[in-house]
DNA sequence: CGTACCGTTGAGGTGAGTCAAAGTAAGTGG
DNA sequence: CCACTTACTTTGACTCACCTCAACGGTACG
């Protein structure tokens, strides 16, 4: 990106610091622009036709959001709520538009990432109702993977959920009776460990092999 | 868009003929270029790791498809087949980034294009394990209504689905027995008549009230 | 030390899957 | 055009995974 670009972004954006449980934007609001999150995480929560809510994606700190609203100038398709401390960087819509027109490699870019963006659709493979539910918590856990968790020295894996029992079922379209149910099933065969919203999986080969996922792959 | 963008895709595109069950392009290929359905319906078949498949879009004539994995840069998500006779055009890659490099207006339209498609994520509400399958049967009708049914004069709407029950029934995530039961529960309320792959529905109103949804959007 | 809220456990019900078999439609070959 | 095969659809009986409801135990917070 040209360095005019990045000294018209620098002029335009404003940071903004959320605490846990505040919310960035919400659905059904139009789209003003990008937010980048700066640090901390990130909840995206749709909430349906019924009222049921359905959450569908964490972010982390690095990782952009509001693009898809942006682009698509429709409102926003979920909430964004603070699971912890953030601070996020906001660029006004407009800005966006003129780098990109001005900069072509900028509008390829941007199209790739949109078309990557799986958006809910990473909800199909964790809510198919034809997979039980143990596999879908394992496909969550799996997806969870490069968001909240770290790989200690012994090659566990070590996540750190900031969610709640309830809010973790509702990424897999389950109650949190059935999680609950789910991890005793996991902690009594061994596969993983559960204190408070600390998970911890001593052999992720084994739990992820179950599910038939091989680890190298960095999706 | 221009003319001279226009003649160029006009000398480097090239139609095809396809009959049912011939596929377009498959999942796993790697993506070439557009393809625009100039007659015709095709299914789009997504086949998960466990070997699962999912229907998960019908396209209209008219309608281009494609354009994801291209622009995304990855292999194809999933197979289009032909649903009846169809002609396809084909306008290879290059020529695309070629018009979008030559004009900002169009990139800013494809990026509305990609991220308006929801792809997949129709199948999440079409697909969400907590709603019952009746519900889900008639979200699909609602679905289908813009791609395969016709209003008649007497506000009946009658639709063609070129699809056989099984594939039906892998729209929305269920077995082709249960979806024989659903049917059979909404003939008998004389909620829809179903005559091989025709279906009546007699008051579209009353049906899709059932599931909360008041008609006149055109999604 | 209470009041909430969160999480777990148990008992019971049920919607949808599975399996098996019958019924129906669609091809195929004589 | 009619037997024959093959594929699709429906029906029934049974099972089970998950939901629901309810009660209990833990933990956080004032």
């Amino acid at each position: 990106m040209s360095e005019a670009g990045v000294t018209k972004i620098n002029a335009a954006r404003r940071s903004v610091h959320y605490r846990p449980g505040e919310s960035i934007f919400h659905q059904h609001d139009q789209p003003h622009g990008i937010y980048c999150l700066e640090s901390g995480h990130l909840l995206l929560r749709h909430f349906d036709t019924f009222g049921e809510q359905t959450n569908f994606q964490v972010v982390k700190y690095g990782e952009t959001l509001g693009w898809r609203s942006l682009f698509a100038e429709r409102p926003h398709a979920a909430t964004a709520i603070a699971l912890s401390r953030c601070d996020v960087c906001f660029v006004p819509g407009w800005v966006i538009k003129e780098c990109i027109d001005s900069e072509p490699a900028l509008a390829h870019a941007f199209l790739k990432t949109v078309a990557r963006d799986r958006g809910p659709y990473e909800a199909l493979m964790l809510r198919s109702p034809r997979l039980p539910v143990r596999v879908r918590f394992i496909y969550l856990l799996l997806y969870l993977r490069s968001r909240c968790a770290n790989l200690s020295r012994s090659g566990m894996l070590v996540y750190d959920l900031l969610l709640q029992r309830r809010d973790i079922a509702s990424m897999i379209g389950i109650r949190s009776e059935t999680l609950s149910r789910v991890i005793h099933g996991l902690e009594k065969e061994k596969l993983a460990r559960f204190k408070g919203r600390q998970i911890v999986v001593p052999d992720p080969e084994k739990l992820f092999g179950l599910i038939g996922i091989k680890l190298p792959e960095n999706d």
